[in-house]
DNA sequence: CGAATTAGTCAATTTTTGCGACTAAAGTCA
DNA sequence: TGACTTTAGTCGCAAAAATTGACTAATTCG
């Protein structure tokens, strides 16, 4: 156990940093500070006068030399389960990153989500959330969207939701919702990949539109 | 500003209690600590080695005498925005409560949502997230039925969805959706309620059923 | 008793979705 | 070159689900 001074803050900012690399998701650890034997997800003690988001920020500025595209806050873990800093408590957010640009700096390295190392069991919990997390907000936040680069061909973006779903989706009907939602414009570039006609390229331009009228929906307790 | 011991944390856990007054939604205020004259949302600081779940559940049961049916973290919130105490971050609860069972301690007052006297900004800001959480999770867990008493007309369920999402709903539709859900089951008691055909009572007791086969929804972004 | 009021259901119509079949444009290989 | 394969993109029908107004049922009020 290391002192702790009593200027710094009793809490860390843990960052989940997410990719999409190959066909699973990836996330970003580094060695941990107190056993450099283990992993660890990246994390600091904000500073007095630091927002939680700007810490947060600064985490994956930190291990990427980047801002992530999009970060959101999942929580405060305090429970008393352990973690690499002695705080008692961490606030996570989880963070998205394209693949094809994202270079993580020394000592940084990509575990694919199905064969993590051991981590400590606060950021264990951090990450089951994230996951969870990931595919709650998929239908209310562009997930999918920036996991890509910032021009992707339709089949990309459906297979990026085929590998966050965890199922596999007809092409014509995802096609029919993206065209409802207007979310996607074409951009005048195809790409030939091998075999096959050339898929056009199209970048995310969400525009408004009026809500759907929409009943209630008693989703929940799907088991 | 008072000389803050190194013993306590330098984190509050603050709690939205909120309940359905009449027809429109109500939370718990108390004095502040510091100003009497202002109003706060009731808080605590966590002891080490307190959970913060377990810290919420305690402000709920000092504030109400009874822990609500229902509570969920909705963040840590640690912007430099003021709080009652001199603390550099809350992490904050919503909890429901239905008003027919609720009974707050002295010192404790029931405020309508839209009517709320000043607070400081970070519990502005915490009440704020506990209204959109409370209404982007109606679909995802039983929000309604906590706010209700554990037996309940279904026109009673039908107004408390429509205080909830400010829309009016179209009966037959809704009772359709509550059907397919399994969400409810009738007891064998009858509420006469003045004028019009008595309406049966029923309590929430969901059933487990195969999730429904869905494609995509880009629900999102819509403003 | 009849009008008013609230509960609960039905059924026609419209909207959304699942899905197979189709055309288009490229590469591969004899 | 030309048949065949592969991937992109679209069409249209059938099935499922949602919207909505109208209907029946049971009670109170006057």
């Amino acid at each position: 156990m290391r002192e702790r001074s009593s200027r710094t803050s009793p809490y860390t900012v843990d960052v989940v940093l997410v990719t999409a690399m190959g066909n699973e998701l990836a996330i970003l650890l580094t060695r941990s500070a107190t056993d450099r034997e283990r992993w660890s997800l990246p994390w600091r003690m904000p500073q007095t006068g630091e927002t939680l988001e700007a810490a947060g920020a600064r985490v994956a500025q930190d291990a990427l030399g980047e801002a992530p595209i999009w970060m959101e806050q999942i929580g405060a873990f305090g429970d008393a389960k352990r973690h690499p800093s002695d705080s008692e408590m961490s606030v996570a957010f989880v963070g998205l990153v394209p693949h094809e640009t994202a270079s993580p700096r020394g000592g940084y390295t990509w575990f694919p989500m199905r064969d993590l190392p051991p981590l400590s069991p606060r950021q264990r919990a951090i990450v089951e959330v994230a996951t969870r997390t990931i595919q709650g907000r998929l239908d209310q936040a562009p997930i999918a969207f920036r996991l890509l680069p910032s021009t992707f061909t339709l089949s990309e973006l459906q297979q990026m939701y085929e590998l966050l779903l965890g199922k596999r989706l007809h092409k014509a009907s995802f096609r029919r919702a993206l065209q409802a939602a207007w979310l996607v414009e074409p951009t005048d570039e195809w790409r030939s990949e091998g075999r096959g006609r050339p898929a056009q390229l199209f970048r995310y331009a969400p525009k408004k539109r009026r809500r759907p009228h929409r009943g209630v929906r008693f989703d929940f307790l799907y088991p």
